[in-house]
RNA sequence: GAGCCGCUAGCUCAGUAGGUAGAGCACCUGACUUUUAAUCAGGUGGUCGUCGGUUCGAUCCCGACGCGGCUCACCA
């Protein structure tokens, strides 16, 4: 990390002839009065005739991106969190000391200066430093002004870089403030309670997934990154806490691809006296009002593809989905044997032990879950393999659950909560069974959990929803690290990664 | 985890049928008081991802490794 090039070299040089001037190079004693934007706004209406009698003096910060000498005059352009505006520097005006100084600032130094506001001849708004000060020196070279940065692993691995030089990526940020804004506006409203549950979880519940283990030294104890917020949650619906929701981040052990990232945002979301139907309205409402707000339109363009967010969403069963997207028989459906050998046939793998449920599952994954563009709920989710969901009234084989797809990808998981203590328990046997069958994925029993059920969770409807998965979808972005700032990485310099013998130390 | 592609100056990229590497921007020196990819003149800058092999000689050919991108697998 400690590259000296020659240009680094040269302004360590003049860092160090600064301060033999006896200058601070790194001062925190400007106030800027006014914003980039602040000044276009107001100003730039104005024609170059009207700018002379506007005397008000303005000062502004912000780093160097550009700069053109031309002798005893110089234009930078200086950006700002708003955005950028021109300099004018003028030897005659901040005098000879400080205009021999300033020519040795740098492209991405941040400057103050204090001045009045002009037009120049070609019309461009610009102010015309009076003053002007070094604030920071910078160190080192910004990527060139009209490629910029491309390359995309320096992209993630150095975000700061590629916020100072490609303006889109602080926007595609601010868009997901926002989207999360929304999102939080919408459950406010309808009087829920924000909540943050733990992230280290000795039991680690709530979703099918490999969890990260670490460990606590005090306590001579293994604790997991938690996979999902869900369990904590509904403790907190039976604590009485009857509307409550979380946006934070989930930890899973799994590959990482454009659609995956190991730590990940979710929003879950729980309502006593609500069913899953409820659920659908809610999340219409949320996903359609945050495209309006981010981009003026339920219609998003994505990848090429069209979609379309406004309510209300096609709604479909599992069974129906694999009937309309693949050559299946009915017979298939009701069918185990049936089933299983249609899973091989179209290149599954089905195991002995998975019941018809599960293999249905898989059969919709491969075949339906791409072809659903448009936003589509996927509802009667089979028991099987849905551990906490409410069994159906009228059919105990499939559960009141849904799944939402757009743009092939699962965007959000909903379902009424089971909240039947008995049903949950013999529920978590299973999975425990399954575990140690091998299935690294299935559930833990959780005592805690159950004991909590047995007081009395009222009827409940949950959701969780992928937060990156909108974000891009809400920007046309094709890869998750597009909508993370820091995606993870392998270290840079090499396998340099902690080995079992420095832990120890 | 597997396959394919990539890694050359601070950045964006050329290039060498194997003979010590180029451009633009940036940077340095000089000229220039309304420019805007400013302009003009001159100049600096590279263990060509790492290690090994073949060769008189490797940035180029071969192998291993590292990192990244894409595709597939697992998953949300």
């Amino acid at each position: 990390m400690e590259d000296t090039n020659e240009l680094i070299a040269q302004r360590r040089q003049k860092l160090e002839s600064l301060k033999d001037e006896g200058i601070n190079p790194y001062p925190n004693d400007f106030r800027p009065d006014t914003l980039s934007a602040e000044l276009v706004s107001r100003f730039t209406e104005l024609d170059k005739e009207a700018l002379t009698s506007v005397t008000e003096s303005f000062s502004l910060a912000g780093r160097i991106m550009s700069k053109r000498v031309m002798g005893k005059a110089s234009f930078v352009h200086i950006m700002d969190r708003k955005g950028r505006l021109q300099v004018f520097v003028k030897r005659d005006l901040i005098g000879e000391e400080a205009y021999s100084r300033f020519k040795k600032y740098d492209i991405g130094d941040f400057i103050g200066i204090t001045g009045r506001i002009f037009k120049t001849n070609v019309g461009e708004l610009s102010i015309e430093a009076a003053e002007l000060r070094l604030l920071v020196k910078s160190l080192r070279p910004l990527p060139e002004k009209w490629h910029g940065l491309t390359d995309q692993e320096t992209r993630y691995r150095q975000r700061y870089v590629d916020l100072i030089v490609n303006p889109g990526v602080k926007e595609l940020f601010k868009k997901r403030s926002r989207f999360i804004n929304v999102v939080r506006d919408c459950l406010i409203e309808r009087d829920y309670l924000e909540v943050e549950t733990p992230m280290m979880q000795p039991i680690p519940g709530g979703a099918t997934a490999k969890p990260f283990v670490t460990h606590h030294n005090a306590l001579g104890m293994d604790l997991y990154l938690r996979i999902a917020p869900e369990l904590y949650l509904k403790r907190l619906v039976v604590g009485g806490i009857e509307r409550v929701f979380e946006i934070n981040r989930n930890f899973r052990n799994e590959g990482i691809s454009q659609q995956h990232n190991p730590e990940f945002t979710m929003l879950e979301f729980y309502q006593a006296y609500a069913t899953y139907d409820d659920l659908m309205d809610i999340i219409e409402d949320m996903v359609s009002r945050a495209a309006m707000e981010i981009n003026g339109s339920c219609k998003v363009e994505y990848q090429g593809e069209t979609i379309d967010l406004s309510p209300k969403w096609t709604r479909m069963t599992v069974k129906e989905a694999i009937l309309k997207h693949s050559d299946a028989s009915e017979s298939v459906l009701s069918d185990r044997k049936k089933a299983f050998d249609y899973a091989k046939k179209i290149g599954l793998e089905p195991e002995e032990r998975w019941g018809l449920g599960k293999i249905l599952t898989e059969i919709f994954d491969e075949v339906a879950e791409h072809k659903l563009i448009q936003p589509t709920f996927i509802t009667q989710y089979p028991t099987e393999v849905s551990p906490l969901s409410r069994k159906n009234d009228d059919n105990p084989d499939i559960v009141d659950r849904f799944e939402l797809f757009i743009t092939g990808r699962e965007m959000a998981n909903a379902f009424s909560e089971l909240n039947d203590p008995i049903d949950q328990k013999e529920r978590f046997n299973l999975q425990v069974a399954e575990k140690d069958a091998g299935d690294e994925e299935a559930h833990f029993m959780d005592e805690d959990y159950i004991r909590a059920l047995e007081y009395g969770m009222p009827p409940t409807a949950g959701a969780g929803l992928g937060i990156d998965r909108l974000v891009m979808l809400l920007t046309n972005s094709a890869s998750i690290r597009d909508v993370l700032f820091f995606p993870h990485m392998r270290p840079e310099e090499g396998r340099k990664t902690i080995t079992d013998e420095e832990k120890k130390h």
